[in-house]
DNA sequence: TTCTTTCCTGACCATATGGTCAGACATGGA
DNA sequence: TCCATGTCTGACCATATGGTCAGGAAAGAA
């Protein structure tokens, strides 16, 4: 499973155990929160001792906090795409269809990320003070603008956004259920483009931009 | 904290006891996860010697059965709000209203459940393939006669009910990061109609029911 | 080769946790 | 009053877990 088929250099040693550990500590800690995940069950996962998960990582604690900020990078780089559009059709909907492929792509970092805020955020407290605010009321002036513009319909920018997060992240965050109301069956490709056209034709619709 | 101050029927005792443990497990259950959880911080919260709660709940896992479902019934009762609706205006209306209010009144709830789902629903799965099931088949249903009626666009029905959870939930599921967001304040009455109408204008008008 | 640095790991430890149990105590019916 | 039943709890136990550490192996510089 870990075995090196060529030897590795110094540098490329340590950086590619860690990303490994990271890859595994990501999965135990969505499928069984922080309490539940234990450093033997990210081991097993990652294919390595557990003693050697702590020369890389000194404690349970830095290990999960590499993995939310981790998360949280990703998450932020999808934003981007709000910027340089010229109103709420192109922005919001190139954020939702972001958002979406994110859900689709990384949902274990998404649990990861809703269990840290749902226990009250204990590890990324300041990161929710000061960069999510910060994008937050970025983004929020960029909506007002549109609204001013008359792009849209003047709804709060505030709750928008949040039913943005809400509406995109659920697909990731209660994937399981969705699955379960599939007939046990992951969404097909055709169903997960069925889901975004429905949120971003909702969504759009709703704040007037169409 | 627990001291009775007029004795107790042995009846009452039980329903008492049984229903203080209960509420103490909701809330360290959402604030610490399953695995977070202990029973002793359980029985701190709830006053009483950790011998005691073994005694009306055999396992921690028992307890947490009881949290999970006990949930799921106050969830599913909101639900009732979506029959007898003449149309989708006063039946979603109504249930966007009556879930909001779940998420004020019951975050902790709700975060156990939602983190229950993230975790593949180890303990609730045969109520999702049942009653969850039956109920949103039944609710699709009502929604594609609404939009067989002509009164509401054509949108589809499974992606906007999970879109009525997703955003109503998300207040109280990530309620610490819009309280982090609000400057670290819990929103108040009036913030609390602003995101209840918010969500209701963007879906209402999105479903195109107004 | 020699030496330094980094990487690796089996064995070990202190602690925390879920759960048990014997026996005390209270209640209420006969 | 006596007894059966239900309630309560301190003390205890087996186990699991996060973390440590000494010492060995490998890599690369000199």
């Amino acid at each position: 499973m870990t075995e090196a088929p060529r030897p590795l250099r110094r540098t490329e040693i340590r950086r590619e155990n860690e990303k490994i550990i990271l890859s595994a500590a990501e999965k135990v800690f969505a499928e069984a929160g922080f309490g539940g995940a234990t450093m033997q069950l990210i081991a097993d996962m990652a294919g390595l001792p557990k003693a050697n998960l702590h020369y890389y990582f000194a404690t349970k604690e830095d290990l999960y906090r590499r993995v939310v900020r981790d998360i949280f990078e990703i998450w932020l780089k999808a934003a981007e795409t709000f910027d340089n559009a010229p109103g709420p059709v192109e922005g919001i909907g190139a954020y939702i269809d972001a958002k979406m492929e994110i859900s689709r792509r990384h949902p274990d970092g998404s649990k990861v990320w809703a269990s840290e805020v749902m226990h009250g955020a204990p590890v990324i407290q300041d990161y929710l003070e000061t960069t999510l605010r910060d994008w937050t009321e970025g983004r929020i002036a960029v909506i007002q603008r549109w609204i001013d513009a008359g792009l849209m319909a003047p709804v709060d920018p505030r709750h928008l956004l949040y039913m943005l997060w809400a509406t995109t992240q659920h697909y990731a965050d209660f994937g399981h259920q969705i699955e379960t109301l599939n007939g046990g069956r992951p969404l097909s490709d055709r169903q997960w483009k069925a889901a975004k056209d429905s949120v971003k034709t909702i969504i759009l619709r709703g704040i007037g931009a169409v």
